[in-house]
DNA sequence: TTTATATAAGACAAAAAATGTCTTATATGT
DNA sequence: ACATATAAGACATTTTTTGTCTTATATAAA
């Protein structure tokens, strides 16, 4: 398991879209890089694998963007972020099998597996309604979105 | 956080050491390796870590090797990981300001924090001792180190 | 004291993973 | 038809991890 910063990029993106796109709303990618920080190509790719996930959804054309097809309060940080890195595993030796001779009957893999379980529940209780609540900060900078709605047409 | 080939050699390493040195026994560095299936040079660079962290002690010269030097009683599975990976963090706004603006009010962040005490929390209540008494990957080939106690003189 | 054995230390190389960029294609609204 | 915006994937860069090699040093034993 490893918070890459693409992971970091998805619960922005995801954070910006639940706070200034909740009501099906489409915001651009544009909008949504420069309010999350996040380099626009990076962006897209990001936004590709939320779409498959079915998080998101991806508008082309003119107008187009991304909008969120989950509520924020069905939508948990565990979905959001597995859908980026994967599967959270805190050990290879689970997935791995030729990196490790006995996993099955192994006392330090129960104990990774017991750690994983763990973590996997205390971010899947975590909703997106639940952080919107709270200042956080991939929303800090999105007094700017507001204005931008009547940007120029 | 993330468990690297070097934190589990290292958790191999102390394992091995426990289980055939336990008795202030010092264990050669290729017995260690042959033993946990470590690069040999490899292991040296994370027994010098474990070394520098006070939890085994290195012994030069002929016959030398490594002793540990903390009872697998109060030797957690926590302080082995954080020898060799640093402090665990589960994101990196905490430990590196520059990468999100507003991480001591964030929610998310604050997700994190919780997850990442819980992890270490229950790494830490994990010793080598309650390790050793079930069955372990890293203790299966161990049985042909009591014949290499009587090697070559 | 000399020799054989074993690790220390750090430079170096290779591989893997993550991050970011760019180009061509395609879809949509006007 | 045109302007706008994302799709898709190749490509480049950077960082991290893993592993190897060489020279130096310490120790035990002949």
């Amino acid at each position: 398991m490893r918070l890459t910063r693409a992971g970091e990029y998805a619960v922005r993106c995801v954070m910006c879209l639940a706070r200034n796109g909740g009501n099906d709303k489409v915001v651009s990618r544009q909008d949504v890089a420069s309010c999350g920080d996040i380099p626009p190509h990076f962006l897209a790719k990001i936004a590709q694998q939320l779409s498959r996930a079915g998080i998101i959804e991806i508008l082309q054309g003119a107008r187009g963007g991304y909008r969120l097809i989950v509520s924020p309060e069905k939508l948990s940080l565990l979905e959001v972020i597995e859908a980026i890195i994967g599967e959270i595993f805190l050990n290879d030796c689970v997935i791995r099998p030729e990196s490790c001779h006995a996993s099955s009957s192994c006392a330090v893999n129960n104990v990774w597996m017991q750690a994983r379980d763990q973590l996997r529940k205390t971010l899947s209780q975590v909703t997106f309604a639940q952080l919107l609540e709270e200042e956080s900060c991939c929303v800090v900078q999105s007094s700017i979105l507001p204005v931008q709605e009547n940007q120029t047409l």
